[in-house]
DNA sequence: CCAGACCGTCACCAAATTGTAACCAAAATA
DNA sequence: TATTTTGGTTACAATTTGGTGACGGTCTGG
């Protein structure tokens, strides 16, 4: 999947040049001239990133960026600002505005490529890093508290979900039945240890080609795999 | 595009005067002198922007104000009204009605413009996104304490409003029911309660096919979805 | 003061979930 | 190979959970 990147710059000579270099290097382009222009393309289709004129006719970079960071949809989108003035660049990035990187024109065409890689890159990793956990095409998303295979979401009970993710978490140590017992039932009592065996042939036979996953260690207990 | 702006007041010679001035400024201008065609005026082509009079025969502004409010395609158009009495400017502008503005007759006509000019540059830029959460068909306005399907608004009570909005704030993330009683009630108690149950029925009720969004995660609690 | 809106609870019900036991197959052991 | 141990599988009853309708209390605008 392509990302997506909304340029915005009154002059269309800048706005060619960039699109175009955006677009050899395989990004998937939109563009804006002025300010409102700007924030309906961004707004009807949310892109990965936005590179932002400072200068602009009537509305002018700042203000977008603030209203762009005020719109839900829109907050967490990266913005990098073309500015002329080095004065500027502390309120670029600052809180106030928030952008995510600067740039002062003139820049080159590569130095512009690198930082977009670098915020795309950030984007990806931290967003999904902290609960989401993902072994190939499986993955596991806590706050949601989604499991899905390539995608495709499987249908799971709250307990099932529990153990699926405590042994994800642990991924590759073995964990005994009692372990599980005490972290996924938050037990203290003794219930029958085979409540485990049973909840894992369900959790399997939910996940179907994912419960590879799933490791018996026999003697022992139950392994997640990567 | 000039923006088009509905006057209405009873005395012909006040809308004269206003209309005069408004065509002046490069305003497309049409005019109503009672409630009921200022209404049918209104909703056969929406307005960028309303100059109501509060007094009016038989409907009074007050009236026309809450009724356009309550209808889908009208509840965003900018009201200015035209009162005389400075004891009312309270409830013009307070949450009963929502006016957007107000001028005390009389008025110069510099003073006018100036709101008006005003107004229609806050709803291109600002209003659209500040605080206003879209999910396809589906949008919720914050500050105005509107939801709607289709820019037709749901008529939901103050809980089931922040109900709806605390959950599509975290759009995609399950909110436990302790959760949702912190963040929607306000309580610290954790008492065993079936209340938020019961709203999210309500809520879906009065939803209609938008309750599609909210899904019950079964053993964990409820759900946003896009 | 009254009617109506709004809200928190409760009781009931259907459905989903879950713990357990009984049974079977495979692996380990002797 | 026979026996024992371990885990998979099936079935089922008990329990949990959430949806629903109803009720009474409170607040508010008229």
């Amino acid at each position: 999947m392509k990302p997506r990147i909304l340029v915005v710059d009154d002059e269309p000579e800048a706005v060619e040049l960039i699109e175009f270099n955006l677009k050899q290097s395989g990004y998937t382009v939109s563009t804006a001239t002025d300010g409102a222009e700007a924030l309906k393309k961004a707004r009807s289709q949310v892109p990965d990133l936005i590179v932002l004129d400072v200068m602009l006719p009537e509305m002018d970079g700042f203000e977008i960026c603030k209203t762009l960071r005020l719109d839900a949809s829109t907050s967490r989108v990266p913005i990098i600002m073309l500015t002329a003035k080095a004065a500027e660049i502390d309120r670029v990035l600052g809180l106030e505005l928030g952008a995510d990187d600067y740039l002062t024109k003139p820049f080159s065409t590569r130095e512009l490529l690198l930082r977009i890689k670098k915020l795309l890159a950030r984007g990806q990793a931290g967003e999904l890093s902290e609960n989401l956990l993902r072994f190939g095409d499986l993955s596991i998303d806590t706050p949601r508290h989604l499991a899905s295979w390539r995608e495709k979401p499987f249908d799971l009970t709250a307990t099932e979900f529990k153990l699926l993710t405590v042994l994800a978490q642990r991924a590759g140590r073995v964990q005994s039945r009692d372990q599980l017992l005490r972290d996924v039932w938050e037990y203290d009592s003794l219930i029958d240890t085979r409540t485990v065996d049973t909840h894992m042939r369900r959790l399997r036979e939910k996940l179907g080609p994912a419960s590879k996953h799933l490791d018996t260690v026999r003697g022992v207990g139950y392994r997640f795999v990567e």
